[in-house]
DNA sequence: CAATATGGTTATCATGCATAACTATATACG
DNA sequence: CGTATATAGTTATGCATGATAACCATATTG
């Protein structure tokens, strides 16, 4: 375990360091039933953003199994076929990848033959990304398991709720412009 | 680089694989200015959700700075307070978190000296897990931090906004449990 | 008592994200 | 022109996260 350097075959009883743990505590005063009092994290965006995330992410796993694609892989595909021709540093940036983390996920979806990277003429250090005409076929499919995706997430969701929830995430993701791809 | 395996010095030109890229591609069709197409991404709720956890963390991150505190080890403090004598598996599961991460996280906390383990006399296996006298003395500060944070990040969005967010985000959370502590 | 289940621990691995350093080109400036 | 500097892409590497499997100690069941 490379995180806590110190810990071994965990020498537990009192833990040294704590110092008193005050009261008198054996028997738990947590609701006496299985409940969980969330307390304060109840209202904290961040926690419900959080789960919400990794559920939609678990979700999307599942219907995109199938065809073997990541939510980064689908979001870069995407730009490229609504932007033929970016170079990798801007595909990067558009979705917050860093250029170094961006090589090796660029250079998986070319050697799946759905990107074409084209070095540009006019500045050789660069690379125009482009869908070849498999990746181009390929993304209809996509979209639509995105779509199916979608709906089941969204499920229970009034059209204008979402909306709302949509304005809302990107307010919020507005604010803090994430790290880009330094 | 452990991920692309058969990746070496990166012999672009056209990388065999991806067969014929259509057709005139060399000047980019997206628009001219620098704005980017994010097409039907722009319509995922997921991609939306990712960005705007990845930016309230962030911030967590910045306003926890001084007192060393990530986004996890907050909701650990949190639901222990709350809920003294839980058992490590409760709270890792109340957390989605596997029991076998959580190990670490509550070995770290209580090296800090601010969380206890004790063993329970009813099942010497498991441990009741409680806040330090330190540790409880730690928790204002903490939700002082995270109020602020919290403000900070739904700058801009109405009481009512807020509220509906949580509702959407729970109603999508819900769905799809979350991963538990296996 | 034997078989089985459970709480916690360890080891290990895959992934995600961050940094620094390097290459090859390109641009700016004396 | 030629040197300094900036930039696109790449590599190597480290740390945090999350998952799995195996294990120990204790409980429970029959």
């Amino acid at each position: 375990m490379p995180k806590t350097p110190t810990r071994k075959a965990a020498g537990l009883k009192k833990s040294g360091s704590a110092k008193k743990t005050t009261a008198a505590q054996h028997k738990a005063s947590h609701a006496p039933n299985g409940e969980i009092d969330y307390g304060p994290l109840a209202q904290r965006i961040g926690y419900h953003l959080r789960r919400a995330q990794v559920a939609v992410f678990a979700d999307f796993y599942a219907c995109f199994d199938p065809v073997t694609i990541r939510p980064v892989q689908y979001s870069i595909l995407t730009i490229i076929e609504h932007n033929p021709g970016l170079l990798q540093t801007q595909v990067a940036t558009a979705l917050g990848i860093k250029k170094a983390n961006f090589v090796g996920l660029i250079s998986d979806l070319e050697q799946r033959g759905l990107v074409t990277r084209i070095q540009q003429e006019t500045d050789r250090r660069s690379y125009g990304l482009y869908l070849s005409a498999q990746g181009q076929d390929f993304m209809p499919q996509l979209h639509d398991l995105a779509l199916h995706h979608e709906q089941r997430v969204v499920r229970g969701l009034s059209k204008s709720t979402c909306q709302d929830l949509f304005a809302s995430l990107q307010m919020i993701a507005r604010r803090h412009p994430a790290s880009a791809s330094s």
